[in-house]
DNA sequence: ACTTCGATGTCCT
DNA sequence: GGACATCGAAGTG
C-alpha cells in the first residue's frame, strides 16, 4: 500500500492516522497535531456535501492533493484530500507544531506571542507556512511539489493510531444542523 | 444583483 | 469572554 492508497479511505479513518505527519514548504516543516474529518453525503458541514464547484473541486479529486480555501474574509484553510474511490472528502489541518525552519515560521507570524500561538489554528498555520489559494489542488505526495505531505520517520502502512494519546471531540466552528455534534476532531492530547 | 454567513484571528475589557 | 473586521461562495429572486 502506498501513501495514496493509505489516503484513499473515508476521511474519518484517515484523519486520526495523519496525526504526527508533516507538511513541508520552502524549508519549513510542521508536525500535525489537530485534524478534522470532512466527508460528503452524510456530512452537512462539509463543502463536499453539495455538488463540485470551482472552489471545492479538489475534494472530489485524487486523495493526497491539497484543498485550500478562503474563509472569514482573512484566512486560508488547508485540507488534505482523503476519501474512498468515487466519493469526496478531506482532512482539515487545524493545528501543528514547528518541526523545521521555526525562525522563518515565526517571522511570518509576528502576532504570535507564545509558542502555542504560532500554529494553533487553521488560519495561523496557513499564514506561517504561506499557503494560499494558489496551492489548492497541488499534489502533496509528488516530489517537486512546493507543498508536501510527509509521513513520520519509520512509518508503515499498517501503522495504527495511538488512541491512548488522541483526544476525540466535536469539530470546531460549525453551526447547528451542520454536524456540529459529530466527534470528528482528533487532537494529540499532550501536545496541544 | 443582492443577501447571508462562514471549517477564524485579534484586540479589548 | 465578547466584539468585530473582512470578502468570497453560494443561495435566492
Amino acid at each position: 500500500m502506498d501513501l495514496r492508497a493509505y489516503l484513499s479511505r473515508h476521511p474519518l479513518i484517515v484523519a486520526p492516522r495523519l496525526l504526527g505527519w508533516r507538511l513541508a514548504k520552502d524549508g519549513c516543516e510542521v508536525r500535525l497535531i489537530e485534524l478534522e474529518a470532512y466527508a460528503d453525503l452524510e456530512d452537512p458541514g462539509s463543502h463536499a456535501h453539495r455538488r463540485p464547484t470551482r472552489r471545492n473541486s479538489p475534494m472530489f479529486g485524487p486523495p493526497g492533493h491539497a484543498y485550500v480555501y478562503f474563509c472569514y474574509g482573512n484566512h486560508w484553510m488547508v485540507n488534505i484530500v482523503a476519501h474512498e474511490p468515487g466519493r469526496a472528502g478531506a482532512v482539515l489541518v487545524r493545528g501543528a507544531l514547528p518541526f523545521a525552519g521555526e525562525a522563518l515560521l515565526r517571522s511570518r507570524r509576528p502576532k504570535a506571542r507564545s509558542d502555542r500561538d504560532l500554529l494553533n489554528g487553521p488560519g495561523k498555520l496557513a499564514q506561517a507556512l504561506r499557503v494560499d489559494g494558489s496551492h489548492s489542488g497541488l499534489d502533496l505526495l509528488s516530489e517537486g511539489s512546493p507543498l508536501r505531505l510527509l509521513p513520520p520517520e519509520n512509518w508503515r502502512p499498517d501503522h495504527e493510531p495511538d488512541w491512548e494519546r488522541i483526544r476525540v471531540t466535536p469539530r470546531v466552528g460549525l453551526a447547528e444542523g451542520k454536524g456540529h455534534e459529530l466527534p470528528w476532531r482528533f487532537v494529540l492530547a499532550e501536545e496541544e
